[in-house]
DNA sequence: GTCATCATGTAAGCCGTTACATGATTGC
DNA sequence: GCAATCATGTAACGGCTTACATGATGAC
C-alpha cells in the first residue's frame, strides 16, 4: 500500500520524506494520510531494496561563496562529515528521492497485482491508472468490477437471510446496497470512457 | 471495535465463540468478519475485565447448579472461574458467554463514544442503536452528521486544489464527492425517522 | 474408524499508529 | 535570539491476520 503511493509520487518528481507525506494528503483526503512513523521506514526499505534513491541531500555545502569566515566553513565541514557517514547516530538534511528502474518494475508489479479487493489500494491504483498501458488499466477496471459484484451477491444473500430484524440492521443493508450500487455505476462509467478512449485512438479522425 | 461487537451480539444471547464468529459474519459482510485470532483472546480479555462470564462448558461437569446461596450469581461466578481456571492445559469444550452488568455498562460506554470517524464502528454502533436510549440514538447520528460534513468541506478543500490533474484523479474526486452525499442523504432519512418516531411516542394516537 | 465440521486457543508477524528525540531553516 | 515550521528518524505499542496445534462430535 505504502510502497504503491511512493513509487506512484516519485514517478511524477523527485521528493523528500516530508514533501510526500503533503502530497499523499492530498492525493488521499487527509484521513487517509500515511504517517512518518511508517513513511520513513517504508522509504528505507525501498531503498535497501533498490526501489528508490537518494539524489540529493541539501544539507551538503551549496556554493558556500559568502562566509569569509573560515570558522563557519569549518562548521559546515564538521557537520557534514558527521552526517555523510561516520556518526551514523544524527545523519540529518533533506534527502531527496527519486525512483529507480527497478522501482518503476516494482511500480507496475503493483499496479498489475489480479488483488483488487482492497479498497483504498485500488483508489490509489486509480490515481496512478495512467502508468499502465492500456489493455492493463481495462483489466484492472474489469477485475474490481467482479469483485464488485460478488460483494453483491454477498449482500444479497445475507438480505434473505435477514428476518425479525430492528430498522436500524434494514437500514443499514439499504445504505450498503446503495453504496455498492453507487460504487458499480461509478465503475461503469470509468470503464465505458475508457473504452471509447481507446476507440477514438484506434480511427484518428 | 471488537468489544463492541462481542459485547453487542451477546446482549441479545448467550453464545460460545465460534458461534460469535459466524454472527459476526452475518452482522456485518463476511470481508469484515474478525478472525479467531483475534476473537479468543479479546473474549478472554473482556471475561478477565469482567465484562463477560462463562455460563456454560459442555465438557466439564455440568453440576454445581447451587443456588441458594445469597449472592447467587456471584457465587456462581467465582465456582467457574475456579473450574475454568485449573484444567487450563486442556481445558477444551463449548464455552457459553454471556455479558455482565458490568459488559452492558461497558458497551453503553462504547455505543456513547463521542468519536464517530471510525466507519467500521459507526456501522456497529447503529446496528446496536437500539440499545441506546433515543437521545443518544440521536446524538449519535447527529454526531455523525457534524464528522461527515467536516469530510466534506476537506473533500471541497482537495477540490479546488485540483488543476492540471488527469482525468482518474477527477474521477476519484468526483466518487469520493458523491459517496459523501448519498451518505449523508441516508445518514439524513435515519434522523429524520427517528424525530418522527420520538414524536409519534410523545402523543400517542 | 475416519472424515468433516465444530470448537478453542497460541505464536509469529505485518502494518500501521502515537510519542519521542533530534536538528535545520526561516521569519520576525 | 527565539518561535514556528520544516525535516528525519526511532521506539513502543496496538490490533488484526495467518498459520499452527489441539481436541470433541457426529455422520456414514
Amino acid at each position: 500500500m505504502i510502497d504503491l503511493a511512493i513509487l506512484g509520487l516519485l514517478t511524477e518528481q523527485e521528493l523528500h520524506g516530508y514533501e510526500l507525506k503533503k502530497r499523499l494528503g492530498e492525493l488521499l483526503s487527509s484521513r487517509t494520510a500515511v504517517s512518518f512513523g511508517s513513511l520513513y521506514p517504508a522509504l528505507a526499505r525501498l531503498e535497501k531494496q533498490g526501489c528508490v534513491k537518494a539524489v540529493e541531500e541539501r544539507t551538503t555545502v551549496p556554493g558556500a561563496p559568502m562566509s569569509g569566515s573560515l570558522a563557519g566553513e569549518l562548521a559546515a565541514f564538521r557537520a557534514r562529515v558527521r552526517e555523510t557517514g561516520l556518526g551514523k547516530a544524527t545523519g540529518r538534511g533533506k534527502k531527496v528521492y527519486g525512483i529507480t528502474e527497478r522501482g518503476r518494475e516494482r511500480l507496475l508489479e503493483l499496479l498489475s497485482d489480479p488483488d483488487v479487493s482492497d479498497d483504498r489500494a485500488f483508489t490509489l491504483r486509480v490515481a496512478f491508472a495512467p502508468l499502465l498501458p492500456e489493455s492493463a488499466r481495462l483489466e484492472l477496471f474489469e477485475r474490481r468490477r467482479t469483485e464488485l459484484l460478488s460483494r453483491r451477491d454477498d449482500l444479497r444473500r445475507r438480505e434473505h437471510g435477514r428476518s425479525r430484524t430492528h430498522a436500524y440492521l434494514g437500514a443499514l443493508l439499504d445504505r450498503d446496497a446503495e453504496n455498492l450500487a453507487h460504487d458499480l455505476a461509478w465503475l461503469d462509467r470509468l470503464i465505458d470512457a475508457e473504452r471509447q478512449a481507446a476507440q477514438e485512438q484506434e480511427l484518428p479522425t
